[in-house]
DNA sequence: ACCCCGAAGATTGTATACAATTATACACGG
DNA sequence: CCGTGTATAATTGTATACAATCTTCGGGGT
């Protein structure tokens, strides 16, 4: 077999399947679970067409269980699925992440209130912690994680596994154009100063104003990402205009939801 | 090949698979498609097994296509996916439906939020008529399918996909339940009003009090859907003790969210 | 009788092979 | 020069075959 024509980007998953934690019980869990963390961490650009056979080879299996894992990912909207033609890494319009936004707002506003009243002191020093971390981050990854891990805390999850499933999946979706553009980086003072606010309105219970300030912090992080992304001259790929390598017509991608 | 142990339930997938509206271009796609429908109606049974190779058949498919549709549903929360074990149509906890309906009140109150205040007389009326066709309806199901069209009609999904996608797969999820308990039918006169009411406000433009008869409104479905489970002798299946006709061990299913 | 162990059957998991579809390159006619 | 049609290559989609795993059932030991 003749070397296939684009080696699916510079990045070597292989051996972030090996590095990694993704460790899972079942293959095609642990081949999602690398393509997520690739996607989400910008490694694998929007647009760049994830090829059955590449992946394969790179993982070293074959393309059944890579089929299975993009489909997953397809379910979870990070890849767009068009039928015979294969998966893209899923590429957002301003509008699709404005969307994103406002359904983080609705589903973390309600995670948060729901668990204001029980939060514990143990929770809450957590969050001090992660909160404090982060001020000492010294890259963007470490930085991203710790406000995860900040916002997570305060939220409660463990008793609610769907809640949980849904805004990581948000969280996972939209995670990429930060570290593409290195905003986080630029915005920590102002996010440290948003999180500083809502960690106090949550140590005084006083579940309004926290909500609230969560809500406004969303939605300055919603215009700021918005407003990088559709006024800056740079797009999504760092130098050339190679969005899609192959490009993919304009043929619609599989809706893959409920019909109704 | 011996005939295997027992044909996957009583109903007859591949005749639903011809009949109904499942003609989509991937045969992955169509597949989840019967099966979606084949659960959320209620005809397959809480904790029953889905074997790939049963499926298969009735189809007229080999297990790859199959497998990929299971996982798909699986990704949706619909099936239980166990390693090595298959899958199985999955078993809600009461718990787990009110974590669902809270979620939905928080998604359903920002889509109403949003959309209200450009309700354009034409959706308004099409609710309106949702909801008087709704009360001509002389079975379950079709009053099941009016009442989402009611909803959905005041939510303004069309822009909003993935919102939409969100609300129709916890609707998907729950909405089994209702049909086999024929709760519907017990609870016409309540909803009614109920819907009756979220309507005017909206003819008001009132938003604060549509939104919170809406909320009211969720609650109440979730209150009543959950009494009935709980409480209810009656359990899922209809009346012998099998919900798992080879019971599955107490082994944990896969994640298959994203980890942190 | 009970429990542990092992073999047989059933089922899932995946590699390989091939069919179907789509993209690409190139010659041809306008 | 440009659009069009056709051959070729690349890629996806799926059936089949086989390996791995799990479940069940029965025998031997206690």
């Amino acid at each position: 077999m003749a070397k296939s024509s684009s080696e699916t980007g510079i990045v070597n998953l292989g051996t972030l399947a090996r590095a990694g934690s993704h460790r899972s019980q079942t293959t095609p869990d642990t081949i999602s679970g690398v393509l997520r963390e690739a996607i989400s961490k910008g490694l694998l650009k929007a647009g760049e067409p994830l090829k059955g056979d590449d992946l394969a080879r790179q993982l070293g299996v074959s393309r059944i269980p890579v089929r299975e894992a993009l489909r997953q990912l397809a379910s979870e909207g990070l890849v767009t699925y068009y039928p015979n033609r294969g998966a893209v890494v899923a590429a957002l319009t301003p509008e699709e992440i404005r969307e994103i936004y406002q359904i983080r707002k609705a589903l973390e506003a309600h995670a948060l209130q729901e668990s204001i009243r029980q939060l514990s002191p143990t929770i809450l020093k957590k969050a001090k912690e992660a909160l404090e971390a982060s001020r000492r981050a010294n890259d963007e990854a470490e930085w991203g994680q710790l406000d995860i891990q900040f916002h997570e805390a305060l939220y409660s999850l463990e008793n609610r596994p769907r809640l949980a499933k849904m805004i990581d999946n948000l969280l996972n979706t939209v995670d990429r154009y930060w570290h593409i553009y290195g905003l986080n980086h630029k915005q920590r003072r102002v996010f440290d100063r948003e999180h500083k606010q809502i960690l106090e309105a949550c140590l005084q219970k006083n579940s309004k104003q926290a909500v609230a300030l969560l809500q406004a912090h969303l939605d300055h992080a919603a215009a700021m990402l918005i407003r990088t992304i559709a006024g800056g001259a740079k797009t999504d790929q760092p130098t050339k205009a190679a969005v899609s390598p192959k490009r993919l017509g304009p043929r619609k991608p599989t809706a893959s939801s409920p019909g109704r």
